[in-house]
RNA sequence: GGGCCCGUAGCUCAGGGGAUAGAGCACCUGACUUCUAAUCUGGCGGUCGCAGGUUCGAAUCCUGCCGGGCUCACCA
């Protein structure tokens, strides 16, 4: 990957030139091969002197020597033979070594303050990003809010590192979820619409979902007193198990023989599937409700896709895939006519792709719709950004495209995030602890506001501006709280917690950005100068300067490795340490009052450079930064 | 039962061979005449689930166990 990080002059990185002076020493002063070393490079603490530390105890071995004698053997010659190299310590075999403050300076001047500072050159390849993929018969909820900003950061650091990312998302939109809000409107609706209620549309609409569970409810309930169910219960009922317990593991059963309404919203699938003009009319309508309400839900949220698929058009796709692993023999007929994969030598199951009345199933479509990204994009890359509980599904599905040989078998990713919890449990939408998409953006934006009203930093603006620095500062607290926890970990959302705006949270980060853009208005009103000739006048770099131009020096790696491991959780930890660090200079530097004109130039580069590698960094992350809070 | 994931401060989370294990919240504490106090200072807080092993060095790697989650459909 191509950095547009350096100059010329600057084009091997810093621990690239200190192993191989490493290295180098190794060869000179103790006559081994230094080039098969391998040198542990690691950042130094905080608490001492220095940028980098070098790990001596691994060269006992070679040298001979006591670590502390390495390293004082090793200090002393990066001192001298590597000019980037300034000065070191040495603390218990470790090697600290403090970098020339031309170097710091040189980079911040050059490369830092650049717009582009941390992105990589496009390197021509596609990749196919897909994530949020709702069910059409209800609103979205936290965990579609998870799965939609780690998808977002995803494809954002991706682009970053120079990929063409194609965003998109499958779409639920057929099956008996959505017929039964189907039924439930057309037998309890009484003509309503989204405007005559007012309602958002897919609200309206999971609306209906709801009201059909409960008459279902109803329905069971009163069946339960029955004959029929008491006979049912007095024969299938193991012994001890209460009735309602019995009747709770008996719902889907029931749904699917006795109840009215599952019959009627069966008969609606099937007149569905048939093509029929009616059911087709009101199914159109009503997932164009929820559609509607989505793309507001969407563009709240700040996200756009490329393409959408929907489900109503992949499910018949993946015949011709299982045609072609018949072919390549790597799928196998049975004697019912029905097709599988035995991917048992692969630790997984032996898989059914097709069932013998020649219908396809879940996974058959996923192999279809993956060719048909393949050949719509051209991408040998695709993300699935989709739940944990699915990992052994997208194990299957890659290792059956792997047999099938397909070109992008290679480049598939399951992006596996674990479930979001609240504090009280599992979200459930049957017991109604489902947490809302849009109010709790409602919230964190209400919260805001009165954090907002309690200060005066924004007054003279308009109240739209207002307005909308609030909504940004309210999404910032909302996304930072779920993008800083790492992908793969189940998380536990607590919903006190991710309205808070101090500490570790989004608006810390904002307020770290103001900080740099208000230095920089002032300095316009009082005409202080920023020029990048002065600034390099400026000579021995408090330490503070240099731990954020040290930082800074971070990120376009830091880049890469998030794009390569998916994982915006680390662009959410370097924001917050860089904003942390900027604070702190902020309160123990002043800036515009700095000693000489040519300190003043330099932190008012630094600010600069500092404040746009946030907006890149929270940017990544899906969050904007205001100019004023 | 098999497979995968998780277990670190009261709570939410970092760290995934290297120095005395870190942040934030909460609690206690000090700092606004200044370029934004949504900030900064100090304090309190730990058998890194348990037990072995590998290593100069283990929260980190290996093995076994304990606890939690997901999954192993001709459902989606």
């Amino acid at each position: 990957m191509n950095y547009v990080l350096l100059p010329p002059a600057m084009k091997d990185s810093l621990p690239q030139i200190i192993e191989a002076g490493v290295q180098a020493a190794i060869s000179d002063l103790y006559g081994a091969d230094g080039a098969a070393q391998t040198i542990t490079l690691q950042a130094t603490r905080k608490e001492f002197e220095g940028e980098f530390t070098v790990v001596t105890f691994p060269l006992t071995r070679v040298a001979k020597k006591k670590p502390d004698e390495i390293a004082n053997d090793l200090g002393e010659y990066l001192k001298e033979k590597v000019d980037e190299v300034a000065d070191f310590n040495v603390i218990k075999g470790f090697l600290n070594l403090v970098i020339q403050d031309n170097y710091w300076k040189e980079f911040l001047l050059s490369s830092a303050v650049a717009d582009d500072f941390g992105k990589a050159s496009a390197n021509g390849e596609t990749v196919v990003v897909e994530f949020s993929s709702p069910n059409t018969n209800k609103p979205l909820h936290l965990g579609h809010v998870r799965n939609i900003l780690l998808g977002w950061s995803a494809s954002q650091l991706l682009e970053m590192a120079g990929y063409d990312v194609k965003k998109v998302q499958i779409i639920n939109d057929r099956g008996i979820a959505i017929c039964k809000s189907m039924l439930a409107w057309q037998l309890f609706g009484d003509g309503a619409t989204p405007e005559s209620t007012g309602k958002k549309s897919d609200h309206f609409v999971g609306d209906f979902y709801v009201l059909f569970e409960q008459k279902f409810q109803e329905e069971y309930k009163l069946w339960q007193q029955s004959e029929e169910a008491q006979a049912i219960f007095g024969k299938s009922a193991k012994e001890g198990l209460s009735a309602e317990a019995f009747f709770k593991s008996y719902s889907k059963k029931y749904f699917n023989d006795y109840s009215k309404l599952g019959e009627q919203a069966r008969e609606m699938l099937l007149r569905w599937e048939a093509n029929d003009p009616e059911v087709r009319a009101l199914w159109e309508k009503m997932n164009n409700w929820v559609y509607a309400g989505f793309e507001e839900t969407y563009a709240a949220l700040g996200v756009t896709f490329d393409k959408l698929y929907y489900e109503s058009n992949t499910y018949v796709l993946g015949k011709d895939m299982v045609d072609k692993g018949l072919e390549m023999d790597v799928f196998h007929t049975r004697e019912d006519g029905s097709v599988y994969a035995d991917l048992t030598d692969a630790k997984l199951s032996e898989k059914t792709l097709m069932r013998a009345d020649g219908t396809s199933i879940y996974i058959t479509q996923d192999l279809g719709t993956a060719r048909l990204r393949y050949d719509d994009f051209g991408a040998k890359r695709m993300l699935y950004t989709v739940a944990d509980e699915q990992n052994h599904h997208f194990a299957t599905l890659f290792e059956l495209l792997k047999r099938l040989e397909e070109p992008y078998a290679d480049g598939l990713y399951h992006l596996s995030y674990g479930m979001v919890d609240l504090p009280s449990g599992r979200m459930k939408s049957r017991e109604g602890t489902v947490v809302d998409a849009d109010d709790l953006m409602k919230e964190v934006i209400h919260e805001a506001r009165l954090v907002s009203q309690e200060r005066a930093a924004t007054e003279g603006l308009s109240q739209e501006d207002q307005d909308a620095i609030i909504r940004q500062i309210g999404l910032a607290a909302l996304k930072f709280h779920i993008i800083k926890v790492g992908p793969q970990k189940r998380m536990t959302f607590d919903p006190k917690e991710s309205v808070d705006m101090q500490g570790q949270t989004g608006p810390y980060v904002q307020n770290a950005y103001v900080r740099t853009r208000a230095v920089w208005r002032k300095a316009d009103e009082t005409g202080a100068s920023a020029d990048l000739d002065l600034a390099k006048d400026y000579t021995d770099l408090a330490p503070a300067e240099r731990e954020l131009v040290h930082q800074l020096y971070g990120f376009p790696e830091l880049v890469k490795t998030a794009a390569e491991s998916y994982d915006p959780s680390l662009i959410a930890m370097f924001c917050y340490e860089l904003a942390k660090n900027l604070h702190k200079f902020w309160h123990d530097h002043s800036i515009l009052s700095a000693e000489t004109p040519a300190a003043i130039a330099f932190r008012l580069q630094l600010c600069k450079a500092v404040g746009n590698t946030l907006q890149s960094g929270m940017n990544l992350l899906g969050i904007q930064v205001p100019e004023r809070m």
